[in-house]
Parts: structure tokens; sequence; C-alpha cells
DNA sequence: CTTTAGTTTGTAATCGATTTCCTTCTATTT
DNA sequence: AAATAGAAGGAAATCGATTACAAACTAAAG
């Protein structure tokens, strides 16, 4: 069993309420009394029983994160910023692209407050019934929904700058793989990246080839699957954009087995600047998303709604800048780009 | 606010009591109550708040997972198997390769009612503290601990195999890298693996060099480090076996960029056969572990301990059987063994 | 028709922490 | 010395669900 207040109350010979309000900062306590309840919390190693004080106050002071890949520094920056207000945050694992109403019971049986949504590809019906009763924030995956608070990078001008820096390589026909959920639908920050890229070839006037562009699964398998749907085509990419590391890397392997030279014939660039950008051959060029001040504006963005409520009527949404790391998979010498 | 007991209740016109007694299946519930009271429920989609059960029963019926990285199926695991028996799971993330006190917070506030430590690397006076007070099974990583509740494969076996496949390909100076924590200690999995590669020498009557032996932080960038230390000594290995997979990459990758062929000078092999070693090139010679069912046996070896605490006096040591999966990194052709 | 046994239902206590309300005590002013 | 304001601390209500206990009701037996 664990201490109770009533203990360090008897033990302190002062009433519960006493106790409560020494840890609580009610200031209105005798120095004499404060001392004695410190040193007897401190004797019985007491820590006040959650589960005891989210019933009296009626909130949890914890917020539900659902996460579908484990991204750590996002998570780092979520709980960061969550305890620096009080809060605690509980993981809840969403295996699969999409995710349903069950990861949210957390939620519905009164142990969160609300949550954060990071990478999570989630259906408009299900989102619409969350965004009602709780307060949400969704990150890195955008949304189409329109109250919905989103905090992302600008997805669409990275997407477009990663382009430009294709074409002034000598890249002409940029295919792009993005990351379809389960219905085939491409995630929405998928759109949103091919957009980018739409925009950077109209700028030279070369028009958007649609066999160029397609959405798989994500993981290595999909980017091999969509090295070697792209490699049957009449005529080949010169450079492939993934919207995933991993996405890149399959497609990497597929080509090399195909005998495809990485970038000599195939420039190949990933998203996300994953550790093993730098240990694949050839080193990767991707995307560094800034994932830890993604969770901590999640947090803050969480915490402004909360305290909002009834003023919610527009979703909030903020776009943080990403960043261009440059490596050999795109044939550029090896530097940083902003 | 969410929907309470007694609004159910009211509707249903019934006592909070009746309506608890048809949702816990006390079954002395009339016909016609029950119907109204579930009527009521579904039109109001009332849910039990858990912390008001929490607090009532003096059980939250939740069980902390402490993970440092992400094994999806481990996870899945636990879900399932907590899930069956009606338990709750929380996830808490714990960055670096040694966790601390502040991550068993939710133990000492009455959130969880135990934990399991998946692959967590733990000080041992720490461990004897939570062994003490709350229900703790570790699986994954094993302990020196005498009292400690393990479930994991059985890694000096699996290793001995590894090792002896890599012998029977003509292979006589074999280096392990292992994972090692923050004071440089390696973790006890790795000390027991490393046991396996020491048996199967002895059994062909080969020395152990310890210059060959090294651990490093997990991850690409710890491979990478072994592999460049290890090309440094006078006479090099021919095979490295890396007690993660990762750390297997960051080897291969490094051997590349130093002009070594793999397998053809040096042999690498894994370990956990995660999704990249088959979209690695050469594809990675790894040992399979059965993860959903560690995660599984973990949760049942909880239960178990934790409705049995008066008996537990000893530890309890469940060890599952792991797989070879041999590929084109150690030589051989791409087949299973068992 | 009364008694008794058994079943169903409601009332109220309980879990631990917080907080309102009220009492007690101290200090200041007249 | 009496009156009053203000501070400090304790008693008790509260949050939501469960459950011990008591009350009410039904059915069977005498």
């Amino acid at each position: 069993m664990l201490t109770t207040i009533g203990e360090v109350a008897a033990k302190a010979k002062v009433s519960v309420a006493t106790v409560s309000r020494v840890l609580n900062g009610s200031c209105k306590v005798s120095e004499e009394r404060r001392r004695r309840v410190l040193q007897a919390v401190k004797e019985l190693q007491y820590e006040p029983n959650l589960v005891g004080r989210m019933l009296r106050k009626s909130e949890t002071r914890t917020i539900l994160v659902v996460f579908s890949i484990m991204l750590p520094d996002l998570i780092r920056g979520i709980k960061d910023a969550a305890a620096a207000a009080g809060y605690e945050v509980i993981l809840q694992y969403s295996p699969g692209p999409d995710t349903d109403a069950s990861q949210f019971a957390m939620l519905h049986r009164g142990m969160a407050d609300g949550a954060i949504l990071p990478e999570i590809q989630i259906d408009n019906t299900l989102l619409a019934l969350l965004y009602d009763q709780f307060t949400i924030v969704q990150c890195g995956e955008t949304t189409k929904y329109p109250q919905a608070h989103v905090v992302a990078v600008n997805n669409e001008e990275i997407a477009c700058q990663m382009t430009r820096h294709l074409i002034e390589l000598g890249r002409k026909r940029i295919a792009t793989v993005g990351i379809g959920s389960c219905q085939g639908r491409p995630a929405y920050f998928s759109r949103e990246r091919r957009e980018g890229v739409r925009r950077a070839l109209d700028e030279i006037g070369i028009p958007l080839d649609q066999q160029l562009h397609l959405d798989v699964q994500m993981g290595y398998r999909g980017g091999a699957e969509a090295a070697d749907y792209l490699l049957s085509l009449p005529e080949r990419p010169d450079a492939i954009f993934c919207f995933q590391d991993t996405v890149a890397v399959g497609c990497i392997q597929s080509l090399h087995r195909r005998g495809v030279a990485v970038p000599g014939d195939i420039a190949v660039a990933g998203f996300d600047d994953s550790e093993i950008c730098q240990f694949i051959d050839p080193p990767l060029t991707s995307v560094e998303q800034p994932f830890y001040e993604i969770g901590r504006e999640a947090v803050r963005t969480w915490l402004l709604i909360h305290h909002d409520r009834p003023n919610r009527s527009i979703g909030r949404q903020v776009r943080l800048a990403a960043r261009l790391v440059i490596r050999e998979s795109t044939g550029g010498s090896p530097s940083f780009v902003d």
C-alpha cells in the first residue's frame, strides 16, 4: 500500500487539510507546522495519489498521445512541455496506418483531458466526434477537417525547395512516393508535399506526369515496391522524392539490386532526416523536421485551446520551418542549405 | 463533461447501485430493469469513469510499460494479453540507455499497479526498490538481480548457434559488438550472448581474444565506431556479430566506406531480425526474437506474480527460443535454419 | 392467512485528495 | 479591558463508482 495523506497528517500531528495546503502552496500555514508536514512527507516518502486528486478536481491534468510511428524527439518535446505545465503524458501505440475509436478509450473513460495525435491518420467522422468532446491537437500529419488544430512543418514550401534543388542538378522527370492510408488515400501531408513539387515544376514549365506519383505503405517494403513500379515505366524518372526516409531506403535498396546507380542514374531524396540517412550508401538527402519543437508547440497549442474552450470554433494552424539536408544521394556535395 | 453513473440511473429510473450491478455482471437484476439500464447506457453513450473505479477498488488494473526502444510487436503482445485480462496499459518512453527513478512516478502516485520493463537497463538499487513495492517483470533485457522476474530469449544458446554457423563458414576470428549502458558496462543480455560465443569457440579450441569484444551505444553510430576500431587492429576479425541490427547496419556501412567487402572479407551478423535486415545491402543475417510472444508471456508472468504476492521470494525466469535467420551478410545462401 | 426464506433494490459508506465553511486563536485598536 | 479584524487550522463535503448493509418485496410452506 502506498502512503496516504492521512498517514502524513497523523505523523505530523495536523489535519489532512493542512498537509494538502502545505503541498499545494496556499501559504496560510505556520512555519512550525509546515516544517512538521514536510518532515513527515520526507520520512514516509509520500507522493500525493493522482487518482484521488483527479477525482476531486474533475480533471486529470493528463494528455493522451496516440502515436503510430515512434519519433523520440517529438515525444521528448511533448513530455518536456507537458511537465513544465504540470501535466502528465500517457502514450498509446496505434499499430498500422489508420487509427480507430478503441485508441481513445482513455478519453471516454476519464483518464485524460485531451489528446495529441502525432502523425496519425484518422477517419474524419471519428475526428469530428473527438474534437467535439475533447481538446485535440494534431501534429506532423495535417488534416482537411476545418476545425482541426494542427502543428506541422510547412510541407508545401519545403517540398518545393527540395524539387528546385533536384531541378538545379539537372533532373527533369521527378517522381514522388507518398504514404497511403488503408483506404488507399494518400496521407494529407503527402498531398501538401506533392503540391509543393507541382509548384516547383510549374516554375520551369514542366507539367505533372501522374504516372510518376504514387502512394505506398510506410516502411522499407513500400519503398522497394515503389522503385519496382517506377523502373517498370517506359520512361523512367531521373529522381525519386520519397516522403519518408524508410521508404527512400527501401527504394535505394531495390534500385541497387537492379543495377541502377544512385545518384548516377536516379537521384533519391527522403523526408524526416532520421539517423539512418547518414549510415546508408549513398548517404541520403532528406528534410530535417524540428520534431522536438513540434512536440513543444503541440503542447503549447493544446494548453491554449484547452483553457479557451468556448472560443475554439476555428482551427489553429501552426507551421514551422523545415530544413533541407543535402547528401550524396542527390549528387550534390555534402553541405547544408537553408 | 462525461456522463456519470448517476445520470444513467436517473434516465433508467433506478438507483446507481443497480446500474453498477448491471454493468458488472452481478446478475441479481430483474430483466425489466436490466433492459432499461442498458437502454440508458446506450443512449447516453455511458462509459464508466476509470478514476472513480480505481479509487474505490484501490487498484488501477493498469500496467505501466517503460520502454527505451520501440518494438511494435512486443507492445502489441503486451496490449493484447493485458486487454484479455481486463488490464489497461500505459506507455512511458525513457530516452537513453539508462532509466532513472523519474520514469516510475506513475507507480508511486498510484496510477499503475506495477510495470513491465522491456529492454530497459536500470540501476540495481532502483530495481530493488521497485521490486520491493510493486509487481515488476522485465523482458528482453535480463538482470543479475536474483529476485527479478524475467522473460527473454535464450541468449546464450542462440548466440552459440550463430557462432557455430560462422565457424562452419570458415570464420575463426569472430568479434562481438555488444550494447553498453551509460556507465560503460555492457547490458546483461550482451554478457549472456558473449558467453554463448565463448562456448562455441571453446568447442573448437579457439581461446577468446579480448581485443575482439567491445560494447557501444545502440544505434548506427555505435556500429560505425565499432567497425572503425576493429579495422584498426593489427589482426582484423573475419566476422563481426553485433547484438543489435542497427549496430550491424552502421558497421556494414563503415566497412563499405573503407572498401572492406561484406561478406567477402568480413561476415556481419545482427540481432532482432528487424525489417531493415531484408533491405540492406547485403541482406543481414540476424536472430529472430518472438517479440509478440515475449510481450504476452511478460503479461502472463506479471499477472501470476501479482496475484501471488506473498510467495514471490524467488525470481521467475521464462526463456523462449529464438531463431537464426541466415542471409547473404554471412555468405550463406538465403535460407532458414532452426 | 401468517410465517419464513429467498430475492431484488435502494441507502449510505468508502477510496484519497482538495476545498468550502466554520471555529479558534492572535493581534491590533479604542 | 473590550471589541474587532484577520490569520490559521480543523471538520466535513465533494468527485464517481463500487459494495456492505438494510429494506422491501415475492414466493413458498405451514
